[in-house]
DNA sequence: AGCACGCCGACT
DNA sequence: GTCGGCGTGCTC
């Protein structure tokens, strides 16, 4: 008898293994058996198929071990998992290594390492306390290490129980390990509980009448929350100063203590309600009403329009039915305050899946969710949440659908959330939501041609009005002498006002560093990154040079490589030069900055959040970082310093992207009662572009975006598959790409462009080709897709061109 | 993907 | 005469 199973390598077919009859029975697809693979490697597999048919071509090999006693894996998910792997043109194994959390596919190159919080090593069999013993001598041991000494078939399964024990972790290659906030909190001493007690305590505190104070604020307050009582909000009631309260820690009077803010925040909050608003309402029929005939709706909400209480409603509705939710999100960091009004308003049924969170954690999530009547109903999180295991899923939530970050770029799935979403949807016959202030241009075409439903709300909560925009024409004010640094005369003045007015200024400008290249004046050298095709940006701040794509950095010359000339002189800006232009403009007011730069340790970027939203930060300078969801209420005027440098990209979404980026910015300005404005710079105030965003004309930029995309052949007319092509050596690559490409176009009878060098043709050292494919909607996606995979393989079997590495994008 | 096998150049 | 470079082919 035998199982079909899949391996966690980058590898395509399912493999066969042979189990004896007891195990035939008990196993079910969704199991994961261990297996051994090669000479010497056993890995855990995924059982898709059980069936009776033995292999003719070679031997199957016996299972090294069952792990699980129940499925961990849906048949739904199996079947999702073969679609992504088919149409994103990847390997099953991939699909399956991107799925699971990393604890659950245990091999042996598993680190593992003690945990330090437990010594407790009394219910564990002999075995496994050799495991730990050994770990008493080194600090982490591989799964192969353990194999040295204990008998390979259990290994697995003792591992997994210590997992489960807390008694060992799994080291994981990112180290980064995400910490929840930690809350201060005070209480009261255990010693002055009882009435005697505190009644001597407050009599002994007569000479200290604040600290009495602060005594009886504490109870004032504790009558009323009924909570926690955190550090910061009892100072801030009480109008007590820090040292009181350093004076009643000293004396052991009060005690401090910490919370996770998670935890905290998943209380459901009794009382909380949600009223929707007319508008709100209204718009929450409709696409009640949408999904009736459709299966997916989009709901195109302005900025600030309450989308978030319509998700609510849409939730409850669904779990009501005892239904299951995702909500995705594009970056679960960036929406605290969603998922902190999710859970006052749902308590514990949500569940968070964080791109931060470690394997345990996922775990966690992961069988909180395969259990049968479990209380988990909700759950929010970035794209890989949809491979959670759902059990009847009811609704997926799409929220800022037209964010890029839904496409995972890099390792191999290299899948959309929203449209692997709308498939999962539809194995579950489930219905989907995708709500955006500025769609992309695909999900509006599908709306306007009636195979997703549209509800469009343009009221802003509580009738707030859209920002204005007032648009500077950088060429006249050089021109004409009014520019003081990088800023405009008017977006200066605006900014004294605003700063007049206690509000707060958001910054826009899209470039890191001080500048994005230098120039020798004399002979017009441009220092260039050794390994990639890209000159250095500098940073001021640190005196270097540095490369983005690689990381390469060096000191700053002090003359010409080339010619030794000491004229060198900064082109172009970005947000370290603003920032320092800045200090110089303001220099009584608090100027922040945040990129990937400011925002590379662990919490810099909560810090800054916060730091800006408590409005210890007047001014703050930023990259798109700061287009996404953010909402802060202090914020009434929002500038971008250069509109031009988002239109002028190489790519077919640069102006939908540009028009999304600025009406997102513009978004964060003005809430609640407050008008917001905002200021965009530009040389050119006629792009039909930016003339959009001044005029918050979403639909023009669609009909515009739709007419050349028709035109010239781009999604959603037709889809794009691009291949990239990456070899150290230049004409290797250049000869091998032109075999690719000509190749492609005689099999294919297809629109093929290429093979082209890339705006950055080198990274690393390797040279870089890409070849685009535009197969219309036509013709049948899934016969282009077989040939596309005979073609690649015979490119892989010329001798020559075996070293070049391909790799594919679906839908780029 | 990972790894063993195998065939040619720089060293004891 | 051996160590080690990476080209080739296979993994149930």
């Amino acid at each position: 008898m035998y199982i079909n199973v899949i391996l966690p390598l980058a590898l395509d077919k399912t493999f066969t293994y042979l189990v004896n009859e007891e195990e035939y029975k008990f196993i079910v697809p969704g199991m994961r058996v261990v297996v051994p693979f090669g000479k010497s490697k056993h890995y855990t597999a995924l059982v898709v198929e059980k069936h009776q048919n033995p292999p003719t071509l070679y031997e199957a090999k016996e299972i090294l071990q069952l792990i699980d006693e129940s499925p961990i894996v849906t048949s739904i998910q199996i079947e999702h998992w073969f679609w992504l792997a088919s149409y994103y043109l990847c390997t099953i194994g991939e699909v399956y290594k991107a799925a699971l959390p990393s604890g659950l596919i245990l091999e042996s190159e598993t680190i593992l390492s003690a945990n330090e919080k437990t010594v407790e090593t009394t219910n564990v069999s002999d075995d496994q306390y050799l495991i730990l013993e050994a770990l008493q001598h080194q600090t982490s041991i591989s799964l192969a290490e353990i194999e040295k000494f204990i008998p390979k078939k259990k290994i697995v399964a003792l591992v997994q129980d210590l997992l489960q024990k807390g008694l060992l972790q799994i080291q994981e290659e990112v180290q980064e390990v995400y910490k929840p906030k930690l809350v201060k909190y005070i209480k009261l001493s255990n010693s002055f509980s009882t009435p005697e007690t505190l009644q001597e305590l407050l009599a002994t505190l007569n000479k200290a009448p604040k600290q009495k104070e602060a005594i009886l604020h504490y109870f004032q307050l504790q009558a009323v929350e009924k909570k926690p009582i955190s550090t910061k909000y009892f100072l801030e009631k009480a109008g007590l100063s820090d040292a009181v309260l350093k004076g009643l820690l000293e004396k052991a009077i009060f005690e401090v203590y910490y919370l996770n803010h998670e935890r905290i925040v998943f209380e459901k909050e009794e009382g909380y309600e949600i009223q929707l608003s007319e508008a709100q309402q209204e718009t929450f029929l409709s696409i009640r009403e949408q999904l009736v005939s459709h299966e997916v709706c989009l709901f195109h909400g302005v900025t600030a329009s309450g989308k978030t209480e319509i998700y609510i409603k849409l939730i409850e509705e669904t779990i009501n039915k005892g239904e299951q939710v995702l909500l995705l999100l594009p970056e679960i960091a960036l929406t605290t305050q969603l998922v902190q009004r999710l859970a006052a308003y749902f308590g514990n049924q949500i569940a968070v899946f964080h791109s931060k969170y470690n394997t345990n954690e996922r775990i966690e999530v992961w069988q909180k969710l395969l259990k049968t009547n479990s209380s988990t109903k909700i759950v929010l999180g970035v794209r890989s949440a949809l491979f959670l295991p759902f059990t009847n899923l009811g609704l997926i939530v799409v929220d800022e659908e037209h964010e890029a970050t839904y496409k995972q770029q890099d390792p191999a799935p290299r899948y959309h959330a929203r449209d692997a979403a709308i498939v999962l949807a539809k194995l579950h016959q489930a219905k989907v939501v995708l709500g955006s202030a500025t769609p992309s241009i695909e999900s509006y075409y599908n709306a306007q041609s009636g195979k997703y439903g549209l509800v469009t709300l343009t009221k802003r909560y509580n009738d707030t009005a859209l920002p204005e925009v007032h648009l500077i024409d950088l060429k006249d004010k050089y021109f004409r002498k009014r520019m003081d640094g990088h800023f405009s005369d008017e977006l200066l003045s605006r900014m004294h006002e605003t700063l007049a007015n206690g509000e707060q200024i958001l910054l826009f400008q899209n470039r890191r560093g001080y500048s994005p290249y230098i120039e020798c004046m004399t002979c017009g050298h441009v220092p260039q990154c050794p390994s990639c095709d890209v000159s250095l940006t500098y940073y001021k701040y640190k005196n270097t040079l540095s490369c983005h794509y690689c990381g390469y950095s060096m000191a700053k010359p002090t003359h010409c490589h080339q010619c030794h000339s000491l004229d060198l002189s900064t082109k172009g800006f970005g947000t370290e030069q603003v920032e320092l232009e800045l200090k110089k403009l303001f220099p009584d007011k608090q100027i922040a900055r945040m990129d990937q730069d400011t925002t590379r340790g662990k919490f810099a970027f909560e810090k800054l959040l916060d730091a800006f939203k408590n409005q210890e930060i007047d001014i703050l300078i930023g990259t798109q970082m700061l287009a996404k969801g953010l909402d802060f209420e202090h914020v009434t005027l929002v500038g971008i310093l250069n509109a031009d440098n988002l239109l002028n990209q190489p790519y077919y979404k640069a102006y939908e992207r540009a028009f999304q980026m600025m009406m997102q910015v513009s978004g964060r300005a003005g809430r609640k009662d407050k008008l917001g404005s905002v200021v965009i710079q530009t040389y050119n105030p006629l792009h039909n572009t930016i003339q959009q965003v001044v005029n918050g004309n979403y639909v023009a930029m669609y009909e515009e975006q739709i007419y050349e995309r028709r035109n010239f052949k781009y999604p959603p007319f037709y889809r794009l598959v691009q291949l990239k092509l990456r070899h150290k050596e230049y004409a290797k690559l250049k000869e091998g790409s032109m075999w690719l490409y000509n190749v492609l176009s005689q099999t294919m009878k297809l629109p093929i462009l290429g093979p082209e060098e890339p705006a950055v043709n080198r990274i690393r050292n390797e040279y870089i080709r890409t070849i685009l494919i535009k197969i219309p909607n036509t013709s049948n996606l899934s016969a282009t897709k077989l040939v596309l995979k005979k073609v690649l393989t015979s490119f892989e079997a010329v001798p020559q061109y075996r070293a070049i590495k391909v790799t594919i994008q679906v839908d780029y």
